[in-house]
DNA sequence: CAGCCTCGAGTTCC
DNA sequence: CTCGAGGCTG
């Protein structure tokens, strides 16, 4: 099935092979994800999907014909290109009741010094369920759009964008560069003929009209989404070569002049009365809208204020979205299946009658934990009167933030006269070991560590994952199967697949799933990841409570494997002593408590630290590691334990013994403060302390609260006390408000 | 030592 | 996206 041709005679006969190619596609994608019963082999597929593409390349004509386009799943190969943000695309903070708005308002005035009384405006919009996009104009012409993926890196989809009526090609007089953010999204009328369109002639339906947004947008072939009526608001902006207003209703006006659509129920508001006034009124008008709305967003109006106020790790302190309440419905709970996660966490999974709640149909759902369906939260307090859950209830399901179902109520009227409370299990249900919850713990855990499969397959699918190894073709689905039959056992196998069944490939090419094209581009992603970030390798290892962050703190502070495998064993015994310390501790408090008196922990702590001689090495190493910005006793211990234990640490030894790591760079230091603990003093007057701080750390600067030896800069404002004789006895240098600013180049 | 913020680990559906 | 818990700040 080799087709080269580009004669008149051969593009007809391309043609007729692409559209064959075509339907056998589409029809095995339909039997695949809808019927779950695939009807050709995946050999097949493989292949009607190469000759599919590569005709699709010799003849670029046949896109205005082509409609069928690799789902999700797939390899990442889309048509689209990646852009980096120049400004990361955030997502906002919720709030859900009245109060959590005056909360808002509340902790803006205090990062920004204001009294409760004081000026303070906002503007509040409807928030639009769609999609948001970003498109980037140079001198007045639109030459990017892009999707938010990962708030960092998107996707250009400037073709699409371009079919879109509300999006302007060309703005005469637009700053040199202007970034302008907002939604797209379908509405209600056009979401319905659309999807009678659709059923009329046999084709799948949209369940919803930001899945049909978010569908045409990503349309390989802008043609297609030509055809689709999607719609623009524009709210917001990224970078800008000049501002556009001093305030948010300015720069939204700014934008309407510019040619884009801007909400009209965009009002500013003087109070957070009129803020919560507001939202009931869209709130009231939701249903004649004529398109999707999910709550009202609130942003600070003065821009300038908004700099100040700048934002927390993913989310802005100057905006908020108030969320209308979510949709409901009631369905019959079937069963509870408890699944095992990677640190060997039993989850319950509510099983559930299919039913519709917010445009999805849902059949499963979280029930959190032990105590969630006893009705309890983690503090033991009743959430649900005195209701707990049980298999065969009528029970009430939304999506939380309209994406993760839960189960949140039950109806006790409708419960079956032989119902019983759910026994959660006491022992695994995969590997049969005793599953026990620690005290003050929320979750109950498999104790079968190394010998639970289900850990260790949850363990390699942390290992593949996107922020740890991030291998290509290698999902949940081929790790169950690879371990399945005994290929793969410990992320070390996955770099011995090929040499070991990978000779001819005859082995992998015959099973199901697999042919010739996926088994080489898998060998070859895999390969590709023998070298490997230091960062991303720490992460991948799942030792508990290393996270992404925390592993990123570990590459930067120990740089090497070396480094740190041997800060893990020098620290051993400090760590043993800590854990002696803890255990120590928490007997004395039981013991207090039946005694009824207050418990020695100070005494009881240095008694345990003192019977376990630690040499003042380990000591150093341990002060070394839980001194680590982000690290504390618990992540050490953790870490420690994962180092100590001889199975896993064979098992680290054999995965080194197959990569290459890449060291991080020794952190930068291209402004005066990197790397240098600033101490802040004394009444500050040209901002704030919370300020101050953000500002500084930004730079690379770690902020502390008290003076010591470890301090570089000492900050001293009008009324500085015993900080600054303290800094003075230490030698330490110390400047005032505008000495720092200077410092900074804020001045 | 309490209260905040961030991180980790869990989850669903497309 | 949410919850719980770890770590840091005031």
């Amino acid at each position: 099935m080799s087709i080269s041709g580009k004669s008149a005679a051969g593009t007809e006969t391309a043609r007729a092979e692409f559209l064959r190619l075509q339907d056998m596609l589409l029809a095995a994608d339909i039997a695949y994800h809808q019927k779950d019963a695939p009807e050709i082999s995946d050999a097949d597929y493989d292949r009607a999907k190469r000759d599919y593409l590569s005709l699709l390349e010799t003849h670029p004509d046949l896109a205005e014909i082509a409609t069928w386009s690799e789902q999700v799943g797939a390899p990442v190969a889309s048509g689209f290109g990646k852009i980096t943000h120049a400004q990361r695309m955030l997502s906002l903070g919720n709030a859900f009741e009245d109060s959590d708005v005056a909360d808002f308002d509340r902790s803006i005035r205090n990062y920004l010094g204001l009294g409760p009384d004081a000026a303070l405006a906002y503007t509040a919009e409807p928030k639009i369920d769609g999609l948001s996009l970003s498109l980037r104009y140079e001198n007045g012409v639109l030459m990017q759009a892009a999707t938010r993926g990962d708030g960092s890196v998107g996707e250009n989809v400037l073709a699409n964008a371009r079919t879109i009526a509300d999006i302007p090609q060309e703005i005469p007089g637009a700053p040199a560069v202007l970034e302008v953010r907002g939604e797209v999204y379908m509405s209600h009328a056009d979401f319905d003929a659309l999807n009678a369109r659709h059923a009329e002639r046999g084709g799948k339906t949209f369940a919803n009209p930001r899945n049909a947004a978010a569908g045409s947008l990503r349309q390989l072939d802008a043609e297609i989404t030509r055809a689709r009526p999607l719609r623009f608001f524009a709210y917001s902006w990224g970078e800008l070569s000049e501002a556009l207003a001093p305030t948010q209703t300015g720069a939204i006006a700014r934008l309407k002049a510019f040619g884009f659509q801007t909400n009209p129920l965009t009002r500013r508001c003087d109070t957070t009365d009129a803020l919560i006034s507001h939202y009931k009124d869209i709130e009231a008008q939701r249903a004649t809208l004529g398109y999707d709305i999910d709550g009202v967003v609130y942003k600070v109006d003065e821009l300038a204020l908004q700099a100040r106020l700048g934002f927390r790790s993913t989310t802005p302190r100057w905006a908020i979205a108030h969320k209308f309440p979510a949709e409901l419905a009631w369905t019959r709970l079937e069963g509870i299946d408890i699944q095992v996660g990677r640190t060997g966490a039993l989850s319950p999974v509510a099983r559930l009658a299919p039913v519709t709640v917010g445009g999805v149909v849902v059949s499963n759902a979280t029930l959190h934990n032990e105590d969630y369906i006893r009705g309890l939260d983690s503090k033991g307090e009743d959430i649900r009167s005195g209701k707990d859950i049980r298999i065969g209830d009528w029970v009430q399901v939304y999506r939380a933030g309209d994406v993760i179902p839960k189960v949140a109520d039950v109806d006790l009227s409708k419960r079956p006269e032989t119902s019983e409370p759910y026994i959660f299990p006491h022992c695994c249900p995969e590997c049969g070991s005793d599953a026990v919850r620690e005290e003050g713990d929320a979750v109950r855990r498999c104790s079968g560590g190394v010998i639970c499969p289900a850990q260790a397959v949850e363990k390699l699918k942390h290992f593949v994952s996107r922020a740890a190894f991030d291998i290509e073709g290698m999902g949940a689905k081929q790790v169950e199967q690879f371990h399945t039959d005994g290929w793969v056992k410990e992320p070390a196998d996955i770099f011995k697949l090929a040499e070991r069944y990978g000779t001819g490939l005859q082995q992998l090419k015959n099973r199901e799933g697999w042919g010739d094209t996926s088994a080489t581009n898998l060998f070859a992603a895999i390969d590709e990841k023998r070298n490997i970030e230091f960062a991303r390798l720490i992460f991948g290892l799942g030792i508990r409570h290393v996270g992404e962050v925390g592993a990123k703190d570990l590459a930067l502070h120990y740089l090497n494997w070396d480094a740190l495998a041997a800060a893990a064993d020098r620290a051993r015994p400090a760590a043993v002593a800590h854990r002696a310390a803890d255990e120590a501790e928490e007997r004395e408090r039981i013991k207090a408590q039946s005694e009824g008196r207050r418990a020695k922990v100070k005494e009881t702590r240095d008694a345990a630290t003192a019977s376990c001689a630690v040499p003042t090495e380990a000591a150093a190493a341990w002060e070394d590691l839980t001194g680590v910005d982000g690290i504390g006793p618990t992540l050490g211990l953790s870490l420690s334990d994962a180092f100590a234990n001889e199975h896993e640490r064979a098992a680290f030894d054999r995965l080194l013994a197959e990569l290459t790591v890449i060291e991080p760079d020794a952190p930068a230091d291209d402004s005066p403060v990197a790397g240098k603990t600033v101490v802040f003093t004394g009444t500050l007057e040209k901002m704030t302390r919370a300020e101050a701080k953000a500002r500084a750390e930004s730079l690379g600067a770690k902020v502390s609260g008290s003076v010591s030896k470890k301090t570089d800069i000492l900050v001293a404002g009008p009324g500085a006390g015993s900080k600054a004789k303290k800094a003075a006895d230490l030698g330490i240098k110390t400047m005032d408000e505008d000495g720092w600013l200077a410092l900074i180049g804020d001045a």
